[in-house]
DNA sequence: CATGAATGAGGTTTCATTCAT
DNA sequence: CATGAATGAAACCTCATTCAT
């Protein structure tokens, strides 16, 4: 009956290939629907609620992310992939400094905006190790290489990594409630100054 | 007599901890228990724990603090009080740019160590504003002095206020796990000399 | 198939009753267990008590009644809509003051026996305030056809109102422990018998 | 101290009377405070609230009324001794009709108001049988003797016993929330033209 | 492969009662 | 004799996860 049903659905393709493609377009609700969520109501938001608004059901979800975390993981890997990608774009497309600087805003709105990403990436459950390790597999190197440029041109102070400035940004720009507009972007701004000097004599 | 109780308390789970001074007593060790558990679990902790630790009953915990929030605020007001009040001392004791760092590096510190202050300070549930008020109106003029001061000597960037500094330090300094030892400080240590340049020609 | 869940059920206290079916059946075992815990320990019966009658999870009983109010509601729900037909059926079949008896014989019977009802129509918590509006649109419309028939009949003293006879029955019919067999019976007798004169000298 | 204070606050008196005085005085107060409560709150309301009430702690409650059954009971005895009392007054100055009307409404008016005591008296809570056994020994035979003068007149039908009377009463005068004024009173002179007449055709 | 009902552990909170002071 | 802090059982309700259909 299940089966009848289907292929009413479609009409035509081959039952596996019109399964796949739904199964298909219900992650992408699900990634799409957790998203929103996590933005609106944190990443510790009830399943059901994600559930209710992909317009699928609860098993579906745990079909396709076993575990809570493989669901946040998925949704952030979009966004990690995207700004690392984009590293490499503003560095073949700009000199160092603006390059860096570029990058830094693009990163820090990143943060600003996917509440609990930083978290995710900071927390203490090891299940969200495998997204901290996508996270320094893609966008350290990226950075690191814009990172590495500057200093090279001597913009960026010597005693400082750029694992440190991923990290500090991270939390520097962590959202938090009721907080003024801009207030990120200037922080950003005073830690970028901060990057090219070295204490008050410099 | 408190050293007696004070022992009879840790020495053995013998039945006698029902006294009116006990009251002040379970109290304490109700903030104590909390501040051990707050560090290790979080202030998400269930409550038991807490109680658990502290070696009373749930009844006791929520007499003496009716709301979850009100045994973390308890909790975070006696650092607060304490960073607050060092702020005058420092500002008595030393140049105002020595007096300054110090400050910083001591806040730092607590807010290093004191999981659960930042984000409680930040957090959008209603019942923390209590705490957020109490520490804008402790800590807030305390820093602002020390702060003012500096500024008075041309010794910050004059496009920076008091309040985006504790906020700015706040956020940087969260706790995270798996965190390099001295992270904190050196970021902080950035930014502060963010504070005193504007610009990468300064 | 039907059959054989249902024996399940009530054979062995196997793990077999997770159906799509069973949705339907749960609600009908908490149903039939509220309404047996009711009449035996009150409508403030632990919720507990009625899901381990029904031999259900407490969630099964909150996913169909959030409100626990909304459980007391559908109980007495369908005894209200039942006694409710039965008005129009006996005005139809009998002369009005036959119908009239007869029925207020059935619904005190129904006061008498359902613990609660009578409590949560003049509860003045206002979740049961649908009770009561149903109560109302239900009974009070066919009652009324009732007794309009036997005042016009001269039957029925004039200053009284159908919903004076309502409200005195069901009160006066409440259950209460220890009391004579019968006396509900006779008091309603009574009452009935001042309904049909206007003080002592009619 | 705390003898001197007390000697403090009377100044003469021996210190045995005194103390006698003070738990006079607090019984009295949990008394009042126990009617006040009761009837807002009806007779479940929280212990707390009556020893707030009463300006004493809990302790002094447990005291002198070690079940709560106790308090409730000695809170209604006072008003069932007064009922009672006013039995034998009105039947030696009224016409035997007369005072078992105006009985009726003073004892209707008293299970009108006070919240608790209709339902205390039926409570299968055998912790109430003191109360219960009180009132049938005061009120039964005081209300009887009215009864029956009434009855050896021909003024009431031969059929009803003083108890169902009593119980009828009780029962429909139970305060309800929303209910019209007057509603208990018509309702009562219902009952008591029943109790007038025999059957439709008297 | 999708569904969503069922589960039940786990969290918070209330309150009657005891008992040290 | 009064006090009120402590106790802890018990109630409610939520929600992550499983699994029959």
């Amino acid at each position: 009956m299940a089966e009848e049903a289907a292929s009413d659905r479609k009409g035509h393709e081959g039952p596996a290939r019109r399964r796949r493609a739904d199964a298909r377009r219900n992650v992408d609700a699900l990634l799409e629907a957790a998203k929103k969520v996590f933005a609106s109501s944190g990443v510790q938001a009830p399943a059901k609620e994600i559930t209710d608004l992909a317009g699928v059901g609860v098993g579906t979800l745990y079909r396709h992310f076993p575990q809570r975390s493989d669901l946040v993981t998925a949704v952030l890997k979009h966004e990690i992939d995207a700004i690392a990608d984009s590293a490499a774009e503003l560095g073949s497309a700009n000199a160092p400094t603006a390059a860096l600087d570029r990058w830094l805003r693009q990163y820090a709105a990143l943060i600003t905006t996917k509440q609990g990403l930083a978290s995710a990436l900071h927390s203490d459950d090891p299940s969200f190790g495998g997204l901290h390790d996508h996270f320094m597999r893609r966008v350290g190197p990226a950075f690191a290489s814009l990172f590495e440029a500057a200093k090279a041109r001597g913009e960026v102070r010597a005693d400082v990594g750029p694992k440190d400035v991923l990290y500090a940004v991270a939390k520097l720009c962590q959202p938090a409630p009721g907080e003024e507009a801009g207030f990120n972007e200037r922080m950003l701004a005073l830690l970028v100054d901060g990057l090219r000097h070295t204490g008050p004599s410099a």
